[in-house]
Parts: C-alpha cells; structure tokens; sequence
DNA sequence: CAACTATGATTGATCGGCTC
DNA sequence: CGAGCCGATCAATCATAGTT
C-alpha cells in the first residue's frame, strides 16, 4: 500500500511540495442534454438540469414498480415527463446505486443519534 | 421555485462537522498521496473505521476535497506543506527506530 | 446579530470497463 | 460494433456549521 514514487512524473517543477498532477487537471465533457442546434433557442447544453417535483415523483412511482425500465416504458415515460429517454435512463441507473447505497449503509443509525430522554 | 426546495430538505440538513482527529487522519492520507487521492475500496474502508464514519463519508471527504483542492490549489498550499511536514516527521521517526532496532548503520 | 466562509451531502451527468 | 449497466467520480449546488 506505501507507494513511495510514481513511475511518472506529470509534475511540474516549480514548488517543492504540493506539485500538480493529472488528477487535478482531469476536466469532464459539458453534458450533452439538449441540442442548442435542435432547438435553437435559449437551451445552452451543458448545463446540469434540474427535475421537477413531478418529474421526481413519477420517476420514483415507477422505480418502485419496475427497478429496470424496458425501451417502450422508458420512450413512455421520457414523453411523458418530457425528458430525453437517457435522462430517464441516466436516472434510473443513479437510482440503483443510491438504493444499493442505501442498502449497504444504511443498515441500521437512523433512529436517533444520542440523547433522547 | 422555492416550493421546488422543498423538495429536498430531507438529509443534508442537520450535518455535522467530523472530529478534528478524523479531518486530520484523512488529510495526512489526502497530503500524502497527493499524486493520486483515490483511496481503494480498502483504504477507504480503513480511514472509515479509523475516523468512525461511513465509507461514503470517507467518499464524500475525498470528493469534495479533490475538486476544491485542484479549485484553488493556492488556498491550500499552507494545508498541505503542513501535512507534508508531518508525514516527513512520521516517516523520520520510523527511520530512526528501525536504526536503533537494526544497529546497521553506514557512514 | 448579520455577513462570509468552510464543509458535508445530494445528484444529473460523464468516464472507463465489462457483458451481451 | 454498439447499447445498457455498474462503480467511481465529477461538478455544481444546497443547507448548515463555524468564523469574523
């Protein structure tokens, strides 16, 4: 587990310590949601959306019923809420892994921390 | 749109800060593996157990520390020249005991 | 006490790897 | 070869705790 050095060295000289390195450059694409070409109108992608209250609740009513979404439900419900289907998709998958969170921590400690009486 | 707020005001609320002895174990290991914060499944499981918090507690940590850090890594500099100090003081010490356990010396 | 900052948690979306 | 999934992470944001 120590390692001592890194093969190498995307550092740069400059400062003794706290050097820069690839992890700190990593950059993600801006999400691709919406195609300001599709619609030429005010909907720059990149940016990170926001779902509705109703969106939220239809989207988790059938979480419930069905973990996994087959390709006509999805097309269904992405009409239905107006979403695109990989948002749908999207989120059904970050659904999965909170209920997995969920699972395997939230074991037990919710009741209440300490003191109570 | 503020009844859209509403729609969270569940967990994140009501949030404690770790102990300042848990905040100081995950920075010596932020600090001293700076060329690759990720801890392993493992480690993660370790600094969770040694800071008694949750592994994702122990992701959240490393997450956030990740991205505000290479935010403004000038705003940490002073944090992190400190941990580099304490771990070359650790790392000393080890040397010096297995120097007095092990008589090998070499001028 | 207000204003500002530090910090833990949440979450839509991305990245790389794997399965089919 | 490509689509969906998993696991991890990013990045922006929220709400609060702590500081000034």
């Amino acid at each position: 587990l120590s390692d001592g050095k890194e093969p190498p060295g995307p550092a740069e000289p400059s400062t003794p310590t706290a050097r820069t390195f690839d992890w700190m450059k990593v950059k993600r694409n801006p999400p691709k949601t919406a195609k300001a070409s599709e619609v030429g109108l005010g909907a720059p992608g990149g940016l990170r959306t926001n779902f509705t209250t109703r969106q939220l609740t239809e989207l988790e009513k059938e979480f419930h019923f069905n973990k996994y979404l087959s390709r006509a439900r999805r097309v269904e419900i992405a009409a239905t809420l107006e979403l695109h289907e990989t948002q749908v998709k999207i989120w059904f998958q970050n659904r999965r892994m909170k209920q997995k969170k969920r699972e395997r921590e939230g074991g037990r400690a919710p009741p209440v921390p300490p003191g109570g009486s | 749109v503020m009844i859209l707020r509403s729609r969270f005001l569940d967990a994140r609320r009501k949030r404690r800060n770790f102990s300042k002895q848990a905040t100081e174990i995950l920075n010596e290991y932020f600090y001293s593996h700076l060329s690759n914060p990720y801890p392993s499944e493992e480690a993660k499981e370790e600094l969770a157990k040694k800071c008694s918090i949750t592994v994702s507690q122990v992701s959240n940590w490393f997450g956030n520390k990740r991205i505000r850090y290479k935010k403004n890594i000038g705003k940490f500099q002073e944090e992190a020249n400190l941990y580099a100090a304490k771990t070359a003081v650790t790392a000393a010490h080890a040397v010096a005991a297995a120097v007095q356990n092990n008589q090998t010396n070499s001028p």
